[in-house]
DNA sequence: TCAAATCCCATGGTATCCCATAGAAACCCA
DNA sequence: TGGGTTTCTATGGGATACCATGGGATTTGA
């Protein structure tokens, strides 16, 4: 199942409305959830939007503890209270809100990532700089991993 | 299904008064519950609420116990004896009760915190202290729980 | 009879719906 | 292949509906 791929930078309205990619749209209505589902990132400046399959994901986090028992409190208010079910108007906008401004820095543009099974919203100077850490990081991997497992050239 | 998601923070008027935020009640509606039931939350100054799924937890928390046990007397007291079944208004209201007052510490603000298959009552300045806590625990639960099953640790 | 709870209505601000438009991409047919 | 046409997408803005909140009026219950 194709997820969410690519990236985008749409604009901010004075409403505060930006319009969901287009692709990312289709994957949302395949995905059959009513709205988008969003919850800030716990170590990065970037919120998590998706549909069910995010959801699943949060709801399998928290299945191994007991309902009712501080564990599973402490949890949920991390997990179902840092999120918020925004919904999607008939032109295919969301609206930025505080919580996500604050969370992001977003003013004036989003960047939309892709994820596959969710995606992410940037303010688009913060993902710029993510990535190239993120490049570095995987570079620095990849050449660690090659001298590890052969001696020899990568083919 | 999405259950009760995000936070709001609303006002309590000169009678006591305040909304149960929008999308909540959305919520309650499905769950078909008349009326919210309300519960002192046993380990931290908020109240539980909710309809049909929370007592639902509830009763199987205390199926543990053979029923006509003292065991289970002693649970249903206090189980039973901290609840009330608070009614909303036609405008999506409820009362603050004395009892929640107490336990709480709320005088002018609610914050209303959603944790899916319930939602919490708080007030804010106590919430955010409890928040900030439920976060550090949540990612060394969650940390955690990632070693532990990419370890290949029996379940 | 009085206080408290409930019902009912009013209002300001915000979010949502609906329509319009420009530019880009896709499409079609010669 | 190429030009013209249609479709789709992102964006802007007006009109409308909804929500939180305040306060008066009515009922309930002690």
């Amino acid at each position: 199942m194709a997820g969410f791929v690519s990236h985008f930078t749409n604009r901010l309205d004075a409403k505060g409305r930006v319009s969901i990619p287009a692709p990312f749209r289709a994957v949302l209505v395949r995905d059959g959830f009513e709205g988008l589902y969003c919850i800030a990132s716990s170590h990065c400046a970037a919120v998590d939007a998706g549909g069910n399959e995010l959801l699943d994901q949060i709801n399998k986090s928290s299945d191994g503890f007991a309902k009712l028992s501080p564990d599973h409190d402490a949890l949920a208010i991390a997990l179902f209270g840092a999120s918020e079910n925004l919904r999607i108007d008939g032109d295919g906008r969301m609206t930025i809100s505080d919580t996500i401004r604050e969370h992001t820095g977003i003013t004036d543009q989003v960047t939309f990532v892709g994820m596959n099974y969710k995606f992410q919203i940037w303010e688009p100077e913060k993902f710029r700089e993510f990535r190239a850490e993120a490049q570095r990081r995987a570079l620095a991997m990849l050449s660690e991993q090659r001298s590890a497992s052969s001696q020899g050239e990568p083919a």
